[in-house]
DNA sequence: TTTAAACTCTATGGTTACTATAGAGTCAAC
DNA sequence: GTTGACTCTATAGTAACCATAGAGTTTAAA
């Protein structure tokens, strides 16, 4: 299978791919005789476990770990269960940090009606004045 | 004032400053003999109004076209509400975004207890195979 | 058989909003 | 006169890609 095919599939695109294969995240498939990459069924599961982890917002390095401790499975798995425990609480942190921002923004909003002139607008003149964090 | 001063009042860092100036968030100030970079009152308010935006999570695209709407206080400041809007929109998008990771990653928390081996492990086993997006 | 379209290759630069560093110059105090 | 604190420019790095150029390869149709 083609590098076309295999992002296809697995609706990475193509520059990710070999981004990936360069950042030592997926194996690098041997090629055809013009040069091409050529994956097999073991690539493409690789890549579906990176894809996986990415719409969890995994980030890269963490992806190289778990990739990591797949190699050796007789390891204890605490760290696996801590990073997905450590991306639970980061995401609650921002929710609260987004959730304080929204209220922010929606004060400062309610300072202008529609249709002043920037002169009037009390949203400019409370970004000048107001600190707002 | 010098640079130093500037950042300690806003809480800016020195190479923020230096990069809004490049960026042409902020005027160029006048330099001393040395070279050193002399900002006013007037630096300070536009330092101080970059960085409650920036508070808001407002782009540095974003704040250049509210300099510019300064510029001619008698347009009308509709743009100003749109943005803000817009703003307040994509932190809606943002937390729905991440309620729905923290499910995902809640459920895969818990395919596996703790003290498993990593071959055991329904963690790692579920990012394999299961798609969750 | 030629040739055009579709695909792939590498290498490089761009994105956002900075931070960090090197190496040099400036200024004030002791 | 020298130490220390400050500033200067220029460059590289961050995360996770995307976009592009310019070249080569493969497949299909004319």
């Amino acid at each position: 299978m083609k590098i076309g095919k295999l992002a296809k599939i697995t609706g990475c695109s193509i520059q990710s791919i070999r981004f990936y294969e360069k950042e030592h995240l997926l194996s690098a498939p041997p090629r055809s005789e013009g040069n091409y990459r050529l994956y097999d069924h073991k690539n493409l599961e690789q890549l579906i476990f990176i894809k996986h982890c990415r719409n969890l917002n995994i980030t890269l390095a963490e992806i190289k770990q778990l990739l990591d401790l797949q190699q050796s499975p007789e390891t204890q798995c605490e760290n696996v269960n801590h990073l997905i425990d450590e991306h639970i609480n980061q995401i609650n942190l921002r929710m609260t940090e987004l959730k304080k921002l929204k209220g922010s923004l929606t004060d400062l909003r309610s300072k202008c009606r529609d249709n002043q002139i920037v002169e009037n607008c009390g949203i400019l003149q409370d970004l000048l004045t107001k600190p707002s964090d």
